[in-house]
DNA sequence: AATGTGTTGGAATGCGTTTTCCCACGAAGG
DNA sequence: CCTTCGTGGGAAAACGCATTCCAACACATT
C-alpha cells in the first residue's frame, strides 16, 4: 500500500473488471449527462459494487466542485446549536449537499486556524457560527483568510452579529428583548432585576438593552431595574441570585438573558425560599428545550432557529452573488413562570 | 474561473511570485525533509502570505496521507458528547490531526449513508459514536463499507458496545452499575424504583441490570425493586415519577439510568412535596454538568467520558494493526442526592 | 589538476478522476 | 449509392500537488 486511506480499488479496476475503458466507467458512475449503452451502464455497475468501490473524493474534488459544507461552531454543548444543525443537515440533503462541522472553543486563534484548514479542504461554503464575529479579529487576519476563499469561489455565511461583509443571518435580540421587557412591564411589575450575563457576549448584552428600553417604555422607573452580570450558565444565573439576595425583598421579576441563567435563577429563588412566580416572576431568553422541561414551565422568548439553520444553508448554496442580510425576529412565549401581578401603590 | 471552489492561487503562482521553482516551493511549503537554502525560502514565505495561499487539501492528498479524523455521532445534542468531543480535538492536535464531525440521527440508513460519503473523503480514520453498533445493522452493510474502509487503508474505531470487528472503546455499564447500586443497598434503602430508560437503547439497559445486581447483592429484596421504563429524557424521568406516584408511598431510593431521567425524576418529586435526599434518594448516571447544578447535587457514576474520546484519537492513529478493545471502568460520585437512612424495621 | 562526494534547484512523473477530443459506426436523407 | 449527422466508446489531457530523478555545482580529497 502507497499509504494510508488511498484507495486500493480505483476507477481503472472497476473499468477493467467491467471490460470496458475508464471514461466509461466514469460517465457511468459519476453521474455524466452523456450517455452510455445500457449493458455497459449494468456491467459497470456491478463491478462497482462487487468490489465496494467508492469514488476519491480529493481526485474528484479536482475537476468539479465539492459538495461538502463545513459549519464553524464555538461550542458543540450549546443546548441551541443542536436544532440549528440538524436543521441545516435536512436543508443539505434536499441540496445534494453534506454538513461537517467542527468546533473552536469560541477562540478567535482557534477559529483563525481552523477556517485555513478547513479552507484547504475546499468546501463549496463554509457557515460560521458565534455569537459575535468582529472583522477586526487577530488582527484582521480571520477576515483576510474569509475573503481569500471567498475569492477562491467560496461561500461564506455567518450566523450571528457581524460587520463583515458576507453573507449573515443575525437575530433581532434587541427588539425581541424589548417586547420582553415591555410585556414584563405591562403586566404589573415594578421592581426589576436584570441578569445581564457576562459583557464579553455582545448578543447577550444586546438583550440587556433590549430589555431596559422595553421595561422604561411599559412605565418601570430607571431606578427600579439593577442590572447584575453573570456567568452565562445555569451556575451563574444560582451565584448572581445567592449574591444579591439581601437586597431582593421587593423585587417582583428576574429577567434572565438566557435560559440558563433563568433556570439557574430560579432554583436558587426556590432554595431561597421565594416561590416562583407566585412572589416573583423569571423570564428567560432562547426557548431551548430545558425550558419546557423545568417546573415551572419558563416564560421566554423562542429564536427560530431551525429557521436560521436552513436559511443559512440556501444562501450557502445559492448561485447569487451579492452579500445578503437577514434578520431572524424572535417571538415572546408565556408560560407559566412569569405571573401577572397587581400590586398596592 | 473553472468551477466553484477551485484554488485560484496554487503553488505554481507561489513559485513563481518567489522566482524559484514549483518543487522548490513545495519543499519549503509541504514541510519536506530536504532543505533549501534560507533565502530562497523566505522568498517562498513571504510569498505565499502575501498570496494567502493555501495548499489543496485534495490534491496534496494524492500524494500523501490525509490528515482528518472524521467523528460520527448520533446526536450533536446529546450533553456528554460535548466533553468527548473536545477531549478528541485536544488529542487530535497534538497528532497533528484535525477532527470533523457529522451526525446521523442515530438511524442505521443515515449511518450507512454518512460512512460511504465520509470515506470518499479518505480520512485517515472514522470514529464512530453510538449507543450500541451491531454488525448485522442494514443486513451488514454498514459493517461491510467499514472494512472496505480499513481495507482501503482506513483505520476504524468505535466508542460504544460493538461487535464488529474494530478498534472498540466501552464503558463498563454493568459494573458501575452493579457498583451503584451495592452503594445504595449499603446505605440502608429497601424499596427502590428503578428508572431503566427505553428498552432500545442496550447501554441504558444493562446499567438497568447492574443496578439489579448490586441491590441484590447488598441484601434489597427483589419483590422490593420495581422498574419502570420510560423516554430517555429529563422529561421521560418527570413522567415515570407521576405516573406511578400512587404505589411510592415507602419508595426510599429511585436509581435512573441516566442523570437527565434523575434530574426529571428529582423535580418531579419535589413537585409532589417529596424531598430529595431527606425522604427518598435519587441517583444519576454519566455525571453530566447538569448533576452538579442541580439542587441537591446529584450522586451518580461518572464515566471518564474525556479519556475515551483522546484514547480513541489515540487508536485512531496508532501504527499497530490487530484490533484493540479498551474498557474503561465509571466511578461513584456521591454528592448530596442520597442520603444513607436507618429506617425500623 | 583530476576525481569523488554531498548538496540543491528544476524538469518530469504520477496520483484518480472528469472532461474534452477524436474516431468508428450506423441511420437517415438526398 | 454517397453524404451527413447523431450516437457513443476510448485515448488523452488536465486538475494541483509531492516526489523521484537528473544535472549542476561546491567542496574536499588524492
Amino acid at each position: 500500500m502507497p499509504h494510508a486511506a488511498r484507495p486500493t480499488v480505483t476507477l481503472h479496476d472497476v473499468a477493467a473488471a467491467a471490460g470496458v475503458s475508464v471514461s466509461t466507467a466514469s460517465r457511468v458512475l459519476g453521474g455524466s449527462s452523456r450517455t452510455v449503452a445500457p449493458e455497459y451502464q449494468e456491467r459497470v455497475l456491478a463491478a462497482a459494487a462487487t468490489l465496494r468501490y467508492t469514488a476519491d473524493a480529493s481526485a474528484r474534488a479536482m475537476r468539479r466542485a465539492s459538495d461538502s459544507i463545513t459549519l464553524i461552531v464555538d461550542d458543540l454543548t450549546t443546548p441551541s446549536i443542536g436544532m440549528v444543525v440538524a436543521a441545516m443537515e435536512r436543508e443539505a440533503r434536499t441540496a445534494g449537499a453534506f454538513v461537517t462541522v467542527s468546533s473552536t472553543g469560541g477562540t478567535p486563534d482557534r477559529q483563525l486556524e481552523t477556517v485555513r484548514r478547513l479552507r484547504a479542504l475546499r468546501p463549496r461554503a463554509i457557515v460560521l457560527t458565534s455569537s459575535r464575529l468582529d472583522a477586526d479579529l487577530v488582527g484582521g487576519r480571520l477576515l483576510g483568510e474569509l475573503r481569500a476563499y471567498e475569492r477562491d469561489g467560496g461561500r461564506v455565511v455567518i450566523v450571528g452579529d457581524t460587520d463583515m461583509p458576507f453573507d449573515s443571518i443575525s437575530f433581532d435580540n434587541h427588539a425581541a428583548a424589548r417586547a420582553l421587557g415591555a410585556y414584563v412591564a405591562e403586566t404589573g411589575h415594578r421592581e426589576v432585576v436584570i441578569l445581564a450575563g457576562d459583557v464579553a457576549r455582545a448578543n447577550v448584552t444586546t438583550r440587556a438593552t433590549g430589555f431596559i428600553e422595553g421595561l422604561r417604555a411599559g412605565g418601570v422607573a430607571p431606578d427600579s431595574i439593577r442590572v447584575v452580570h453573570c456567568e452565562v450558565s445555569r451556575r451563574g444565573g444560582s451565584e448572581a441570585i445567592r449574591g444579591s439576595l439581601g437586597g431582593f425583598t421587593d423585587v417582583d421579576a428576574v429577567l434572565a438573558a438566557n435560559d440558563l441563567i433563568a433556570v439557574g435563577a430560579m432554583s436558587a429563588l426556590r432554595a431561597a425560599g421565594v416561590s416562583v412566580p407566585a412572589d416573583v416572576s423569571v423570564t428567560g431568553f432562547d426557548d431551548i428545550q430545558l425550558a419546557v422541561d423545568v417546573m415551572p414551565r419558563l416564560t421566554t422568548v423562542a429564536l427560530p432557529l431551525a429557521d436560521a439553520g436552513a436559511e443559512a444553508i440556501r444562501l450557502a448554496v445559492r448561485e447569487g452573488t451579492e452579500p445578503a442580510h437577514l434578520t431572524m425576529s424572535g417571538h415572546l412565549v408565556v408560560r407559566d413562570s412569569a405571573l401577572p401581578r397587581t400590586r398596592p401603590r
